[in-house]
DNA sequence: CTGTGTGCAAACACTTTGCAGGTGT
DNA sequence: ACACCTGCAAAGTGTTTGCACACAG
């Protein structure tokens, strides 16, 4: 299991509190997290500019990833299934109607699509909304 | 084969100049067009706002329907394959890297994905980035 | 010490809202 | 005639940029 820090390390960014706390949010949480979600649950005082920077930072480096919305709101998740070197290009996600939280769906496989003549795959994001298992049960 | 009035009319929506070309712009293109294309094409003088609201009608009563795309930007493409009464809840669409087009891929199939148990699926959408054919032809 | 992360202010881009007046049916 | 579409102005929201200072390595 690695830390915030360790992570950091890794990928040969600096440790700043700021950093420390938005990545080990992303990691506790098991939905997608907008930048408003983060400014809401920080601790840490950080300015919103910060926040869009470290993100960014994050995002490059491939710590995480952008999640799919239906609507215009960019949401981060953590690159759990990738490596450093070796990124993983299929995402599927679950957007819940009901409660509004966005979860990886890291079990479901992308199957196989033929495309039309000339189409070349780079990466594929599925964004799948309804109700998920836990407003399900209420 | 329907004209923009017609389908106007088929969906009660009264016939202004914005609303045909519009809509025409829409049907005409490949692609799909996001409210800045949209106003860079436009003969027709409108306002920026005017163009907003037309789309979000047009969207409200299943004209068209928003696509997905990895940035923010909202794109719009027309619902060729819903009819007023019958909404399709299933779209593959495809993101060109280079010339940065999203065209539907109406006849690629969503295959069946078993969800984890709880999660009930009510719409599916599919976001693929890669090449596309015409700029694999270059 | 040095490169880079941070905070503040300001600009920028996209979208929505309110209201008065104009237009299609 | 009446509902509703449009233009203008303004505000709201999300994101980026420039610059000076602070801090981790």
């Amino acid at each position: 299991m690695n830390s915030a820090p360790d992570i950091l390390r890794t990928y040969k960014l600096k440790s700043t509190s700021t950093r420390e706390e938005v990545l080990s949010l992303l990691l506790e949480n098991d939905h997608a997290l907008s930048h408003a979600d983060l400014e809401r649950e920080m601790t840490t005082d950080c300015d919103r500019v910060t926040l869009y920077r470290t993100l960014k930072t994050f995002q490059e480096k491939g710590l995480i990833h952008k999640v799919l919305d239906d609507n215009g709101l960019t949401k981060y998740a953590p690159c759990t299934a990738c490596t450093k070197e070796n990124h993983k290009h299929e995402h599927v996600h679950f957007k819940c109607e009901i409660c509004g939280n966005t979860v990886c769906l890291e079990n479901v496989q992308i199957p196989v699509m033929k495309l039309p003549n000339g189409f070349v795959a780079e990466e594929k994001n599925i964004l799948i909304t309804g109700i998920c298992n836990i407003c399900n049960k209420k």
